[in-house]
DNA sequence: TTGTAAGCGTTATCAT
DNA sequence: ATGATAACGCTTACAA
């Protein structure tokens, strides 16, 4: 007898009536109680607060919210699971949001422009608190639902030029900067650069920020030692192999993330170059790997873990109706030396 | 006037009452037309669907699983969402899920009991369709609900010794066994390992398969050859330092996951030693940094996504009250050959 | 085939 | 301070 695997009659859950009853009040009474606005007469509460340890109530969060048309739940949106930097965003944001008693729920739009509306209202239709998109692949998705529904919307990672939606992003350009002064300060005077896709903001302004204190400093990057590569680790091997091939001159190298600085360093290391005695690598990210390898990566940081909480602030208060003092916050990343970048060879 | 960050007015999601009122039928027509389970006139089921078109409706899915009792979802419960064979569940089991028009929701219990109650609680209060462990700490929670409620629960990746629970597990005797004959074939003769804990099953059964291929060829493993990690990269350093430093002899290593195996491989690297020329390396689980090192890691793997697949129609069965056919199902690992590992140096 | 009405488990608005 | 009662948006007997 697999009784187990019976379906079994269905074991009633505890509900308001059945505490409402317990205690001899109604039901209105039993959610006062649990509400706590509505003062309620002393004996009444204990009478009702041991019905409900009694019977284990929870209250049932559909009901709930269906009621109140606030699911107690929020929604994170990313392209793409797997990818290297969102799970940090899925980590921190479902921690977040469940300390503060709501749940997570998960859309995966795989970059499908259908799969993306479907989530959406799949995530409407369960009455979310609000939605986080990381990354954004069509931006008048994001405005119709800030236009047709009165669901609070943050965009994280990356920014979709200068619109009126409530953003958190790192300061791309600071990274740049950041990234090319410690190399700067190493003495490097010759650099390579692997970007990420160049019709995305993030991209040219990591770019910008970078090429600015060359500049500042009386260097440069020319055009043909940069490689537009697609933030994956094979563009990151396929830059390396491009410059390698075709003689760039360079002592350092920015892949603006790991996986494609890692690249990089795959197809150094193949090709017998030292790193970084011949070529100092930076990423950025700092991606579980980027710790792992030998020579460690030296790398650019994000605040993860602050962008998570302050979407999930900025969201609560759209919910609240509070004015959101700067709806589009931007914080700045951080730089982590570790064992790829070196000082210069001396010029000879 | 920053009228988005306003809170706007309710905007109305149509709901069956609008769709009703508009193709001049009941609403009880229109749930008939949606869920198509009761016939209806072809000339009302036109109306009806204009009407929807014209309304853009959607199901709300709150009232839906209220009045249904299932809340179209499911519940993924992990102790760490960034942990490196977790996330492969997550991104399999989301896009499964989400296929056959389920949503997910995560639930992260970072290893602490009073969090996991909570979690499985808050689970309940929605209505989940079901639930998936991925590793459970504490056996009488997953029994609690299976006696107390009837929502279905599978566990995946980590069994309970011999319970009576819907479970997704690898053959990791198999695994050991692959990582053995694999090594054995290339001439090697002495061997290392770094385990996970020696308190979980996946571990020993792990370990026997390895062991018991050496022994079937006049081999074996010394316990001062055996290592106790946790599975993580700190403890694969460690446990070659271990080896290293008491002298133990051997040409071929296994770390029972890729983290490990990359931490061995690293302090192998940092002490001069060559891999695979000096010391053969095996992980387990093809994380993505397992392609990216160099040389890349030989590995075993691990069906992720046929689990996930499993698991997840596991729990429509058991939601269907169908009978499972067998409640343990074993999978098969497979190993990826690399760079890793080669033939023994001739012993002399 | 279709409509009426009750009910899912809450919350909020009334009275009392 | 408390209790009826309606409502949230849907499904499902039961009638018609």
């Amino acid at each position: 007898m697999d009784s187990v695997y019976l379906r079994k009659g269905y074991v009633h859950m505890a509900s308001m009536k059945d505490v409402a009853k317990l205690a001899g009040v109604s039901v209105s009474t039993v959610s006062r109680v649990i509400s706590n606005s509505i003062p309620v007469d002393e004996k009444t509460r204990e009478k009702v607060e041991r019905a409900i340890e009694a019977v284990n109530f929870k209250p049932n969060l559909l009901a709930q919210g269906l009621r109140s048309k606030s699911g107690n739940i929020i929604g994170l949106i990313v392209p793409e699971i797997l990818h290297e930097s969102f799970i940090y965003f899925i980590k921190y944001i479902e921690r977040y949001v469940s300390e503060i008693g709501f749940n997570l729920i998960i859309g995966n739009t795989s970059n499908k422009p259908k799969l993306e509306s479907e989530i959406i209202d799949n995530m409407i239709r369960r009455n979310v608190d609000g939605i986080i998109f990381s990354r954004v692949s069509d931006k008048s998705k994001v405005m119709r639902i800030i236009e047709k529904t009165d669901i609070p919307v943050v965009i994280i990672d990356r920014a979709l030029g200068q619109e009126d939606i409530p953003t958190v992003v790192l300061d791309n350009y600071d990274a740049g900067r950041l990234c090319a002064e410690h190399l700067v300060a190493l003495g490097h005077e010759k650099f390579a650069c692997i970007t990420g896709p160049r019709d995305i903001f993030l991209s040219r302004d990591r770019l910008r920020g970078f090429v600015d204190v060359l500049k500042k400093n009386g260097l440069g990057l020319p055009e043909s030692n940069i490689f537009e590569g697609d933030f994956k680790f094979e563009t990151g091997k396929k830059g390396m192999q491009y410059f390698l091939e075709t003689g760039a001159e360079f002592t350092a190298i920015w892949g603006q993330n790991d996986l494609m600085a890692i690249g990089a360093m795959n197809e150094l290391v193949r090709r017998g170059r030292r790193i970084p005695d011949d070529i100092s690598v930076v990423g950025m990210d700092n991606i579980n790997a980027a710790e792992m390898l030998v020579p460690s990566l030296t790398t650019i940081t994000q605040p993860f873990e602050e962008m998570a909480r302050i979407s999930v602030d900025m969201i609560l208060k759209e919910r609240n109706g509070e004015t959101i003092p700067e709806k589009r916050v931007v914080l700045s990343p951080g730089i982590l030396i570790r064992e790829t970048t070196s000082r210069a060879r001396i010029a000879t």
